[in-house]
DNA sequence: CAGTGGTCTAGACCACAAT
DNA sequence: TTGTGGTCTAGACCACTGC
């Protein structure tokens, strides 16, 4: 039984195409994260292919982070590992060492809105839906947060109880709008605080701030979130790897 | 005719050995970035184990950006693809888009030293060779630079001449010591300018600064540089990729 | 135990580069 | 034309997981 491959250039190796198929299915939310997708050799008789180029397709999504193997088990979807990351901007121990408390987010405000030019730009639309949000850490506020996402792919996020958000987006995005947020590219710059800022931050107005603008991407390198993020710049850290 | 494996676990599979073998080889400064290594088939026969196995190896390390695969000529280990990345903080074009000037690269100063404690903790010894420069961007000083690299992997370091350097070091760490960056840690942070640093930067003491603390490791994961680097606040930024 | 991914083989044919 | 990497196959056996 040969199933047909997604619609993708066929001039494409095999393994190249049922990689793009694969993704297809990860994104349309075929699968959960909880169950093994199926197993290569079914895949294999399914798609038509040997097994080796199967593996050579879920080897190059686990390179991507979207599937990871279990051997003995199965090959699995994986909720993008990114979150972790997402915290780089805090010290996340004290200066002694010790971790430091988790840290805590509040949703100041969600509502439909005319996106700046920046997040226009970054998204390539001005509708949008704003999210405002504070983040602590050991009731410090440390981080003050305003987000756009397009309005056609988050419709009705504005409209959400509270209680659907953890303190990370991210996840609440796959879940609710099977938007899967997989690269992202920050820009870290210095400014100023505003009256608003240091009021949030509790800092004084024209303070020197750290900025982070992010424009996050989905699975498809469509552009899916824009935000600026501005803490204090006095003890400010954002770690960084080169490869 | 079979070649043994270089000094690697032998319960390791196969094709982690050769990738080890090959790592050690380039590491060893064996090829150089002109010349394709050996090809799939004769490192199969050499190593008495199958193309396909030998072709597992080379995925690796061209995924880890040492190798470079050329179809229809051969494989070549790539001189790192690093050193573009390390003008991340500059605004590399002007505000309308125009690429900016060259930057260039004064060398201050070069000495035996002791390290700092920071730099010390970082490499893992006080025996060190310090480097001072000044990069420039059309003329104006934009990034004052204190680097720290240990003297028994850079020994006459201190007495090459000016001409054996370019703007980049890391091209010389590799040409004439063999040290291979393939990875580095950045920190950003925000300070003030001391008397010493606002004068090469020509700003006023006190100014904002932008920070960046850097280590670097070479291709078995010791560190070898770390360094400290600082620039006008006022105009930064620092671009960095997450995924 | 059955089923999964992990390793490895020994071929085949294709696309491309260098000569 | 020759030699290289690029794709693909159809198996083999091993290591591990879950029942």
């Amino acid at each position: 039984m040969s199933t047909r491959f997604a619609m993708t250039d066929a001039r494409l190796p095999a393994y190249a195409r049922l990689r793009d198929t694969l993704t297809a299915r990860i994104a349309a939310g075929d699968w959960t994260p909880d169950q093994p997708i199926p197993s290569e050799a079914r895949l294999a008789r399914e798609f038509d292919v040997s097994v080796g180029t199967v593996r050579k397709a879920v080897d190059g999504l686990v390179g991507e982070g979207l599937l990871e193997r279990r051997q003995g088990s199965g090959t699995y979807m994986r909720a993008p590992s990114f979150n972790a990351t997402l915290f780089r901007f805090f010290p996340m121990r004290e200066g002694n060492g010790e971790p430091m408390t988790i840290p805590q987010s509040k949703m100041i405000k969600r509502s439909l809105a005319e996106a700046s030019a920046e997040a226009a730009g970054a998204l390539g639309t001005k509708d949008v839906i704003k999210i405002v949000r504070l983040r602590s850490l050991a009731d410090q506020p440390v981080l003050f947060e305003e987000i756009y996402i397009p309005k056609a792919r988050f419709s009705g996020f504005e409209a959400l109880p509270d209680a659907a958000f953890g303190p990370l987006l991210y996840p609440t995005y796959f879940e609710h709008f099977g938007v899967l947020v997989k690269r992202a590219t920050d820009e870290v710059s210095f400014g100023r605080a505003s009256d608003a800022v240091a009021q949030q931050l509790r800092i004084r107005t024209n303070d020197p701030l750290a900025v982070i603008c992010r424009t996050a991407f989905d699975i498809e390198g469509k552009p899916v979130e824009w935000r600026i993020a501005s803490g204090n710049a006095e003890g400010f850290r954002y770690r960084s790897e080169i490869n």
